[in-house]
DNA sequence: TTGTAGGCGTTATCAA
DNA sequence: TTGATAACGCCTACAA
């Protein structure tokens, strides 16, 4: 027992048996056993992180800013990839929670019946993050896709932009914005948009075969809006590629500010979100509430920044 | 004992007995505590990975295959972003050893005396990704940096290029890639290069600004090698931007082979390296090796790939 | 400030 | 095929 004060407890213990412990520790190279510790504490210092992708620029550096601020108050993040479908995260969830993570994030707010017993039953804090809803399960940091797409639409309409083309990928937010977008063009008695789907992840390629079938439908539209900056730059490249200005002969919107956004030619007008600060606040709230602390405003709207720069 | 067996090893349960034992896990919704069970059986079906960031296109692709398939066979994935400080390295490794992972993959083959001693103490297997030694700590998937910087030095100098202008990120492999780039022109006679060192992480805006500081030195290179396609991107978009052609006028080589590199305008010549074969192969020597099995070559050299494109 | 007893929820081992 | 017992290494609770 001291040995284990000694290490997590300093303080109570004499500081010449501190260093005692200290020496020995170092000599024999004794790395305490977390999971020893969490067994008997109940408390595992794990945070289970869920994510649809990693190698989908938006979630990685939330992904990232979570694994920073964990290991900085000493916790550890257990990173799950579980796809798109809702059967795979219930499964992923129901075996990361034999970990017995002391709280969990996942992405969406979109889940199974099954997941929602699964993760309440856990009794551990839960933030849910990137998407926004008065009825979250515990927690949530994210913003309203409803509402960047209104804001995508008006944008562009106030920019005159009359014949809508849309690039979009098929995950259930991306859907969101695209309503938002539609449903604003609806009210103002705009042309309902042409639409291109593509499948996951997005990439420069989609973006460029999306915008080529746009180019060579019957309805050349006079601006793409597409679901991620990625398809945007594909659809840029291949504008110009075949001769087509930007945003003089066809404008491109993009969503997500990702690195490249600002500093392509030409820059690409986006709709920015702190990707960071959603990590950031989401690990927050966690702790805070692990710590038993009173989490004033358990639904956070992170909100979002249309940036206008001058592809559109 | 009986409920344990007919979890994990039903095949030598009754099957009355184990249909007892699933209906009553099903009505309670069970939860197996792996915490208990690391603890007990010694093996935690925990593999601790540690990159030196994953908002890093490079690496993304790697974790996510080891996390695929670690999750087919069991496992879980600890993900650890050490940062590019040997410091921070063996501090992370230390704590991330207490969770009693089975396995540990580490990013690089250069590794501070405490933290190659912590590792092998813990006896547990070792995978070192991304580069290569014929004296790893355990085992190794990776491939020969200096042989990437040979390479793309000897490939350069076949197109004809002779004044060299290097845009490049100051990690360790990154600079071996370009030890092998400088020892091959140094061969050839050729001009030692001018070079631009950009801060990590590597992004578009970067490649924009060493491109133009190259372009406005006195002797203006008349092809630009860089350490990574992101910034062979910027440097692109710069120099077309002064209305500059690529290649004719300077060209730019990349490396990664990132999404992005074959669709763009012009198409750009890099280095591919299996990404995901690296990630599957290093899971699939250590789960060999946890099961017991003789892991043949513990060296395995994944190569590359010079893609000629256009833009060099 | 330090120590003792007991238990956390599993699995290894041996017995039935 | 099932069950009983004793760990695994730590922390909680309480005692000294």
């Amino acid at each position: 027992m001291t040995v284990s004060r000694a290490i997590n407890t300093p303080q109570v213990v004499r500081p010449k048996t501190v260093e005692k412990v200290m020496a020995a520790v170092r000599a024999t190279g004794y790395i305490p056993n977390a999971l020893a510790g969490g067994l008997a504490s109940k408390r595992s210092k794990l945070i289970a992180v869920v994510v649809p992708q990693i190698n989908n620029s938006m979630f990685v550096d939330t992904i990232q800013s979570i694994s920073d601020e964990l290991a900085r108050r000493g916790y550890h993040m257990l990173l799950c990839v579980a796809g798109y479908t809702h059967e795979s995260e219930a499964e992923i969830v129901t075996t990361i929670l034999s970990r017995r993570p002391d709280g969990i994030v996942l992405t969406g707010i979109h889940h199974s019946p099954e997941l929602r017993k699964t993760v309440l039953n856990a009794s551990i804090p839960v933030v849910e993050i990137w998407d926004l809803t008065p009825t979250p399960l515990d927690m949530l940091v994210g913003f309203s896709h409803a509402k960047v797409g209104y804001a995508i639409g008006q944008y562009l309409l106030n920019k005159g932009y009359r014949r809508f083309g849309l690039i979009w990928t098929e995950d259930r937010r991306a859907a969101q914005r695209k309503n938002g977008v539609c449903e604003l063009l609806a009210q103002h008695g705009v042309d309902t948009p042409t639409e291109v789907l593509v499948p996951l992840p997005a990439s420069l390629k989609l973006g460029r075969e999306a915008c080529a079938s746009l180019l060579e439908s019957d309805a050349v539209p006079d601006v793409l809006v597409c679901s991620s900056d990625t398809l945007a730059q594909g659809a840029i490249v291949e504008a110009m590629h075949r001769g087509m200005r930007v945003p003089e002969d066809i404008a491109v919107m993009g969503f997500g500010d990702l690195d490249f956004a600002a500093f392509h030619e030409p820059a690409i007008t986006t709709v920015g979100i702190d990707r960071w600060g959603v990590g950031k606040r989401a690990t927050d709230m966690l702790l805070e509430k692990l710590a038993g602390g009173f989490v004033s405003d358990p639904i956070v709207d992170v909100g979002f920044v249309l940036i206008e720069r001058h592809s559109a």
